[in-house]
DNA sequence: TAGACGTGGCG
DNA sequence: TCGCCAAGTCT
């Protein structure tokens, strides 16, 4: 493919390519205003690359807040790469309990005993080969652990640039003329600062809602704030409509207080994860009675509904109280509820069933 | 490539 | 209350 002329990429933008001035002005900003975080080094101090890849790993669609704790437990029990990649999967996976999209937690450990073998790779591409490790984070370990002038977009980077250029359309949609941009103002000299300055103006001025243009360095470099509509970029992608499913799920209760479960397949929605029994989600089930997992004395327990991103789904949740020597069927087992690991919407139904007086 | 993948905080 | 969002990656 031939590369993308000039115009191309500043037909998308309502406003000039910024300028290596707007770069200088930000580091500038950003040597006054940086935010004190665990993970950075300290101004003129060489940054320490298994730090920096742990905490953007952390940080991938995370609050700064949320990683804060489980970046100092890491650290703390697993000081160096080393450390983490002799770690037992068993107790990487619990450390990372509640930090939320599972996994990371995986390819970190995968991640780990590769560098451990060969050490971190110092060039984007070769980090961008290491599992969890894609186009932002390859690009940020590069400008930030080892001074190459990457240029680095993430969330803060793509609202920033809409905003300084009125980009037209989403910046998903508009990658290159996004890449362009910050490559436009980029200082050589300390690509790590300049990516991190992007990030801590993204997060504390140049924020999603009601962005704080008045304090802004780059207010006078902004097109969006000369028209006075911030607030307005990034351009949005029209919202598809959701999808609407319905399903029926059913809870057999023990005595004990077990219900039956089975665990659904490894891939698609909330694969590997556990659920009760059920109908598949869809725009019509039928007759609920047909995807019971055996014959007992059903009894309806009302419905719950969960949204999904691109599904509302409302379930009928059946109870039936049947007898502690009661056999669960191929692929099921009998499970405390509270112990299961179960899903949101699978908690709702089984919460929903528990709830009906029993009898 | 559009969709899946978790969670907690905020207006 | 509830939709939106937060330093994305993988398939």
């Amino acid at each position: 493919m031939l590369p993308e002329a000039p115009g191309e990429v500043g037909a998308e933008m309502a406003g000039p390519l910024p300028s290596p001035a707007t770069g200088r002005a930000l580091l500038a900003w950003y040597d006054v205003h940086r935010r004190d975080l665990p993970w950075r080094a300290a101004p003129g101090e060489v940054s320490d690359p298994y730090r920096v890849w742990l905490s953007e790993i952390m940080l991938q669609q995370t609050t700064v807040a949320a990683v804060r704790s489980y970046y100092a437990a890491f650290l703390d029990r697993w000081p160096r790469v080393n450390d983490l990649a002799a770690a037992e999967d068993g107790e990487v996976m619990a450390a990372w309990a509640g930090l939320g999209y599972y996994a990371r937690a995986r390819n970190l450990l995968a991640c780990a005993r590769v560098v451990a073998v060969s050490g971190f790779p110092a060039t984007r591409e070769g980090l961008r080969a290491l599992p969890g490790v894609g186009d932002y984070t390859s690009a940020a370990i590069a400008a930030i652990a080892f001074g190459e002038p990457a240029v680095v977009v993430d969330g803060n980077v793509e609202r920033v640039v809409a905003r300084l250029t009125r980009l037209a359309r989403p910046p998903k949609a508009a990658r290159r003329a996004v890449e362009a941009a910050v490559e436009a103002m980029l200082p050589a000299d300390r690509p790590g600062d300049f990516a991190q300055a992007m990030m801590d103006l993204g997060a504390t001025i140049c924020t999603p809602k009601s962005p704080a243009c008045a304090i802004c360095p780059l207010l006078h470099d902004c097109a969006a704030a000369r028209h006075g509509e911030a607030a307005a970029y990034p351009v949005k992608a029209p919202k598809k409509a959701r999808a609407v499913w319905r399903g029926a799920m059913f809870v057999p209760v023990r005595p004990d207080g077990t219900v039956l479960v089975r665990r659904r397949p490894e891939r698609g929605m909330l694969g590997g994860m556990v659920e009760v029994f059920g109908s598949p989600w869809a725009a019509e089930i039928g007759d609920a009675a047909d995807h019971a997992p055996f014959a007992a004395a059903w009894t309806a327990a009302g419905s719950i509904t969960h949204t999904f991103t691109h599904a509302d789904l409302t379930v009928d949740v059946f109870r039936a109280d049947v007898a502690a020597e009661t056999a669960a069927p191929a692929g099921g087992w009998w499970a405390d509820p509270a112990a299961a690991g179960l899903p949101t919407v699978m908690k709702k139904a089984v919460t929903r069933a528990l709830a009906m007086a029993e009898g």
